[in-house]
DNA sequence: CTGTTAGCGCATTCAC
DNA sequence: GTGAATGCGCTAACAG
């Protein structure tokens, strides 16, 4: 009963028309006012700007994204939020977005395809303005994102490179961090050098090809026997390299594509019996945080993370200003380095 | 050009309207049977499920929202999504909630209680269904949240707990947390114990009294030299751990008020040329990710943290379901585990 | 500089 | 079972 002017009752907060009705003005020169528009008085503004602050007035932003069509949020969809990869490429993400006043609708996607897919049509039928996806669909299935493009919803993909597409993609050079691992081997004298290669996505595969370029480069023999594929997870890392054990002869020296596998790698070797690096050398890929690093303290390649969310953020804003059609195609590369600690060392015979 | 009955070009999709005037009923019947109510006749349920199919009808949730006043968004507030903790909790808690309808609007504070206060208001303003914070509002200043009370948006708390205050949350049993760690000090013999304390948010405070408890207990004598504060990071940890080893008679055995700040600590010790365990133990909390875990691998205290999210989710789920008014205040506690891994020992001397 | 008209897409309320 | 009228809160377009 504070306000005698008319204030609806039982209404979750202050309109524009509350502020009209109270000023005496129309809704829109409120509207105008409180976006700062140029067309309105300063004496108005002013006025509407304190009787806004005075009522507690929040603007209703569904109510805007109806009729501007633009929502103000960011649509994230991660395979695994507490992979530390991609929760500090979201931080890096979040924080350029925010500051340009943006949200982040964040989904997990738990590493299935299907609920990806999903989750990327409810962002879509969201309106979200913009779209971050690392995605677990399979490099040879671009087909999600040919249709993505054609909506005309800015997207950015991390981690993620589709051959013969042109999508804008914010990535690792995954051929250097293969190329790092393998020939970090190569350099300490390893020659039987196995590797541990992840699921159908490209940091797998290119990491993978880099590392049969690697040897071949240095005209090391490449055994089949000594790929195995795993599923960039520790489990599978250990299986594999229970399998490599069993080789005849063993290799001396293993690339895991990833820091999990890398893990499970060393777990395995812990098991059968063999001591890292004085029997066998461990490198990966990730440098990920893990509470389950095993000693030795594994020896991998590292790469910037919240640099890259940020530089997602940064390119899919400027693919929103520029409107959908500009958007120059452009892929952002980031330079992986190898970390060297003490699971590699060079062979023991 | 393909259908006839005057769709409007230029629109972003189709709409009940478009459905209604197709198939010639009133766009009422179409939103009803689209949300499946009992009241339209099996066969026009079936043709506008159709048409709408045909359409690539998707709802517009802003639209409806505008009406219904609920947006099925959860907002999300933690002080560092790049945490481990904090990014595996949003996993649980994404998991509860996407399977209900919800979607995850993500905030990231860095710490900063002012920042956190505009992301609360800015979810509030955004009609969010429900919150999950993880704040960084010192243990002594409830304001933020009592007047979040009062807007009657139903909100969990994440690992704080407000003394005398009856919000929703979800904790980990921080007083026992302190205890095992302490107590593992005091069992391996020592008892020249130091404490590196944390920020004053309530996993900090409640650790700190439960070591001073266990001290008293065991009859242990309580230095304050040996308290020193912290920020719950690494550089704070190792200045710590420094001031410490300054002190005479220097502790044998250090508890961390968390990880990092263990972590810290061991960092120091090296630097310091001491050997952990043998010259001094170090027990920590948290039982984090750390790529930087130096050796020896740190002994911790652990807790669940993906359940500790869905906890949080289905507490929120709940409290939404049950109105504003129902809802039951309640704190969920977990309880944590000692993990003794390779940074204590029994004291040297 | 300000106001009027119209409508974004949907759901509530009440008729029939 | 179905429909018409009405409004959620806001802004675009145009008129003054």
């Amino acid at each position: 009963m504070k306000n005698g002017v008319g204030v609806a009752i039982n209404r979750t907060g202050a309109t524009i028309v509350d502020i009209a009705r109270k000023l005496g003005v129309s809704a829109m020169t409120v509207s105008r006012a409180l976006r700062g528009s140029q067309e309105v008085s300063d004496r108005t503004r002013r006025r509407v700007l304190r009787c806004a602050e005075e009522l507690g007035y929040k603007p209703n932003r569904w109510a805007r994204s109806l009729v501007t069509r633009q929502t103000s949020i960011i649509g994230v969809v991660v395979p695994d939020i507490s992979h530390s990869f991609f929760a500090e490429v979201t931080r890096g993400l979040e924080e350029v977005v925010s500051r340009a006043g943006y949200n982040v609708l964040l989904c997990d996607s738990w590493l299935d395809v299907e609920k990806e897919k999903a989750e990327i049509e409810m962002l879509v039928s969201s309106m979200v303005d913009g779209l971050v996806i690392a995605s677990e669909q399979s490099e040879t299935s671009p087909q999600v994102f040919r249709k993505l493009k054609d909506s005309k919803i800015p997207f950015v993909l991390i981690d993620r490179f589709f051959p013969k597409q042109s999508f804008l993609a914010v990535v690792v050079d995954d051929l250097e961090v293969g190329r790092l691992a393998t020939e970090h081997l190569v350099e300490l004298g390893h020659t039987r050098i196995a590797h541990i290669q992840g699921p159908p996505i490209s940091p797998a595969s290119l990491r993978h090809r880099a590392y049969l370029d690697a040897l071949r480069r240095h005209q090391i023999e490449v055994n089949r026997q000594w790929v195995r594929k795993g599923r960039f997870d520790i489990q599978s890392g250990r299986e594999a390299m229970f399998a490599l054990l069993g080789t005849k002869p063993r290799p001396t020296a293993v690339f895991a594509g990833n820091d999990p596998m890398g893990i499970g790698a060393l777990y395995a070797c812990r098991e059968a019996g063999l001591r890292v690096p004085a029997d066998i050398s461990v490198v990966a890929a990730g440098n990920i945080e893990g509470a389950h690093h095993p000693n030795p303290f594994l020896t991998t390649i590292d790469w910037p993370r919240e640099e890259l969310g940020r530089a997602a953020g940064s390119l899919l804003l400027a693919s929103i200003q520029e409107g959908s059609d500009q958007a120059t195609d452009r892929v952002k590369k980031f330079a992986p380095r190898l970390l060297v600690r003490q699971s590699t060392a060079p062979p023991s015979a």
